[in-house]
DNA sequence: GCGGGCGATTGATTAAGATCAGCCCGATCA
DNA sequence: TGATCGGGCTGATCTTAATCAATCGCCCGC
């Protein structure tokens, strides 16, 4: 593997504290690969054999049960999953796929467990990583249940366009199914919300979208830093 | 505070590990409390100035966004919240209140991330737990998106079967309208969803539970230890 | 023992969202 | 260039769940 790729992984705040030994320990194992896009990497129900570092591209960690399927997150550069599966070496509770063409650094997750073991400072590091998913995951338990359909999609076009350093104009990161999956709605509904958004001064044409009204949207949205960070 | 609850919260997972010298300095500056039934004891979006660890009684933590409200989870004896939001020094997520008369131990948040930092073994049970919540709220998430309303009630019943012992008889353990808005749901749909439940083999009577057809029950259910644990 | 209050239940109604079906449009490829 | 396919849009319909309203039953205090 590249030594440049993983200076530059060094360089993330799960490794930057890590003792260079044990730094080294990981990367002996690790290797990485690349993924062509809507490829499984990893199935839920199934031991959790490596920690995954996504290099570049995008990755969906999404859940089924009884034919049914749900969008839980979507990953980019420097993201990492399913660390919590790894450290508890518990089946992994999410499957993931790549979106599009993806390089994916793997680390076997018992290396991980006896560098987490041994160095402190990584062991501190994984904390605050998993602290971060969790409050994460109940930011996204609450948007769910707290708030109606449009309300979901108001939020997260707020939330992008916040990405996109308050640009009006922007494009949509994903398909608009598998945004709705994520937004726990059907793709006729999230068509419709949009729809309806029109009225608060959004448009969408496509992935592109056009914030004509932030005032109003924000109006109707609601934002709240404790959903929507 | 009596020393007697200290030794029992010394073997606590999270504190099982921990040096001596630490747990003193996470006791000097902790304290016990008693708090009445219907008590708030942390409000979303305050900082984190303590972790909070029941020694009895039973909590419930819950959120609210523009006049609704919803039950994100009930701990018991020996549950600790909110850890996240201590480790990261961020205002918590989630508001507690107590369901019943109960009796909780306060450590300051910065004794926590103190030690947090000085001793790997806490750092390390800090991770354990951390990662189980994380888990658990993905399963929470889970179980909210790809389940249908009466579903959810009928993993909820055998959840709760499991608990006590697999016994075919068993009590609710909250007011139904808090476990209504647990399982994301009004308390007329929950009643609802007991009457259909009849005729998968059980009766509810008040708090009182009835489980007379396990096989039927479990095949409407479909349990997932992926989302049902 | 008698009201009063609250949670639970039940039925009727309304609203939200899912499903189904048909169509459009742009990308791809023979 | 024309055919095809898949994603997205839209309207109609159906299902699910929320809301509203009335009643019941139980606990508690007077």
């Amino acid at each position: 593997m590249p030594i440049a790729k993983f200076e530059e992984i060094r360089s993330l705040p799960l490794f930057s504290g890590t003792r260079d030994e044990s730094f080294r320990a990981l990367v002996r194992g690790a290797y990485v690969q690349n993924f062509p896009p809507h490829t499984e990497l990893a199935v839920e129900g199934e031991p959790a054999d490596f920690l995954h570092i996504i290099v570049s591209g995008s990755i969906e960690l999404f859940s089924q049960w009884q034919g049914r399927e749900t969008s839980m997150s979507f990953l980019g550069a420097n993201d990492t999953f399913i660390l919590a599966a790894t450290i508890k070496d518990r089946p992994y509770l999410m499957s993931a796929r790549t979106l599009e063409k993806s390089r994916v650094i793997l680390i076997p997750s018992e290396d991980i467990r006896e560098v987490f073991e041994n160095d402190a400072e990584f062991a501190k590091a994984i904390v605050i990583e998993l602290a971060t998913c969790y409050r994460q995951a109940i930011k996204s338990a609450k948007n769910i249940k707290l708030r109606a359909s449009p309300e979901r999609v108001a939020n997260y076009l707020l939330k992008l366009r916040c990405k996109n350093g308050g640009a009006d104009c922007f494009a949509l990161p994903f398909e608009k199914r598998r945004i709705a999956e994520f937004l726990g709605m059907t793709p006729e509904n999230l068509s419709r919300s949009f729809a309806m958004l029109k009225s608060k001064g959004v448009s969408v044409n496509g992935q592109e979208v056009h914030v004509e009204d932030i005032d109003t949207l924000t109006e109707f949205a609601h934002p709240n830093p404790l959903i929507d960070s």
